[in-house]
DNA sequence: ATTACTGCAAATACTTTGCATACCG
DNA sequence: CGGTATGCAAAGTATTTGCAGTAAT
């Protein structure tokens, strides 16, 4: 069985000017699959019975060099470790406080990107990060 | 000399119930006094020479207990390291991705806290996070 | 006296670096 | 062959924990 996001994987790579090695494929192929946010360790742990030699270095290695081609972006919500995120579309992050996930949020964001703050800085990224709880862990409290 | 900043440090740790040990009014105060969103290391080094005896532990502590009481919000912006800020009027934060510097801007937060996403969940904080080059860099570059 | 706070030292968690081996054009 | 990628081991950095001493009520 195959994962029908291996040749997304495969284009994106080539597209961003990526060699498309076996643990690059398999990583995007993931990130692209599972929206979760990942950190590099449950990346890491996600794929090692796949790709039993699989090392963190080579799991940090990758998402450097998506950082720099800009196939990832990273997601800071969780204070501990870098999360990284691989949606284009301009949205927010929401984390919950009780269960700890990490939501996409459909959000309308404000586009400064490009622009210069009142203060005179040039805006090149912008993140909404927001907190709380998520309407799962709402349920279950009840 | 005494810095006018200390009343208001104490005055602040009460209001929270929060015992003001000569630890955490110089901590406070200092926050109060530098708004710099410091690092653990940044409040550490700064305090050292003041307080001979300060632990890293101390100043862990601190935050934590200042973050609990609702003196301190955490600032992420910075994926290394846990900075903070005892700035209480709702604002954004903005990184220089030339010099490494966090800067207050003034912005109209969206004000989400209290109100559900679309998805259901329960928002309790909000954090908009820019990032660019800083006006001083820029000038710098020409 | 009891409870809370401080701070040293050790442990842990996350990430980076050095380097030898393996892979690819 | 020559450059790039991989991955083990060790080092580095940020934070947490265990615990004994200290201060405060």
């Amino acid at each position: 069985m195959k994962n029908p996001m291996t040749d997304k994987a495969k284009e994106i790579l080539k597209a961003h000017g990526v060699q498309p090695s076996i643990q690059r494929i398999k990583i995007l192929e993931f990130l692209l699959t599972q929206r979760i946010h990942p950190s590099a360790d449950e990346i890491y742990r996600a794929l090692a019975s796949e790709l039993p030699t699989l090392s963190k270095t080579t799991v940090y290695n990758t998402i450097e060099s998506f950082l720099k081609a800009g196939i990832l972006k990273p997601v800071r919500i969780d204070s501990r470790e870098l999360r990284v995120d691989a949606f284009t579309e301009p949205h927010a992050h929401f984390r919950c406080l009780n269960c700890g996930r990490v939501y996409d949020i459909e959000f309308e964001m404000v586009n400064l990107v490009g622009k210069h703050t009142k203060e005179g800085h040039l805006v090149e990224s912008e993140e909404l990060y927001l907190e709380g709880i998520c309407s799962d862990c709402q349920k279950k409290r009840m």
